[in-house]
DNA sequence: TGAATTTTATTAGCTGGCTAATGGTATTAC
DNA sequence: GTAATACCATTAGCCAGCTAATAAAATTCA
């Protein structure tokens, strides 16, 4: 019978708690909670977006679209409005306080993955890269 | 500025989604939850444990075991008793219901791997194995 | 036109994870 | 022996994820 820790997934999960928690602990100084950012992410490269299309880019479900858009609007960082069209869709635009977060929250992510990535040479990381790519398209 | 898709840690938590989707779906075919079986994997292992133990080799907080550890009662697959010399410490032990699932669930578990693992060379997977380590290694 | 279907978003309710605060119990120090 | 400290577990309350059910608007189709 396999152990636990024989798994690649589970090394997999072992990877991501500190990862995550070292991302949250540093996007709570910012207001931000750990998820949060992946929306600003899409925001900052294209504003405006439907809560369908974010649920899409992020791979995540509706329901999880609206609680995180609520948390974020409370904190003024993005605020919803109705599209000019279809009353059925909500589109979602960055404040200026969203906007700003741009920069501290991209280092932040950066400084992390330097990180963690210490000592990985490029060739190496470019066939981390395409194995990650591999396994995910194996799971779909 | 850094597209969010570039960070090695985006491709990881795109990964780790379906992963535990996949995981998910079938644990709830056996009644069980994504992330109960973690216990259960230490369980089979070693009977008995302490919740602060099991805390430690999750690398989770005390009150995620309580909180997991509650399900799992509730479902019959483990009990709790206290320890005969610390009043303060409760010992988990499998139930007959919680020896049963080992093979269903670890069989789970390398269907997924094996799934998530299809045409990546022993080579390769040795070397992955390497880098995740030490990736893990760095973010302590 | 009018009815059935699809799409968008929300709410309710569940679990896994966290922190902070609480209450017992052991241990240590004085 | 008592007081201070450390340890174990729980509770309360938060957020990210999910499913299922709901409501409303748009679209399709008869």
């Amino acid at each position: 019978m396999a152990r636990f820790d024989e798994f690649l997934g589970a090394q997999l999960i072992q990877l991501m708690r500190p990862h995550r928690y070292l991302i949250e602990q540093q996007l709570n100084a910012l207001g931000l909670h750990a998820g949060q950012e992946i929306i600003l992410f899409q925001l900052w490269q294209q504003d405006g977006l439907t809560q369908s299309e974010l649920a899409q880019l992020l791979e995540v479900t509706a329901p999880t679209v609206t609680k995180m858009l609520r948390g974020l609007e409370a904190g003024c960082i993005v605020h919803r409005q109705p599209d000019s069209t279809d009353a059925r869709v909500m589109r979602v635009y960055l404040t200026p306080k969203g906007r700003a977060l741009q920069a501290p929250v991209t280092q932040l992510w950066a400084a992390v993955e330097q990180r963690m990535l210490a000592g990985i040479s490029e060739p190496e990381l470019l066939l981390l890269r395409r194995l990650l790519a591999q396994m995910r398209a194996n799971l779909r």
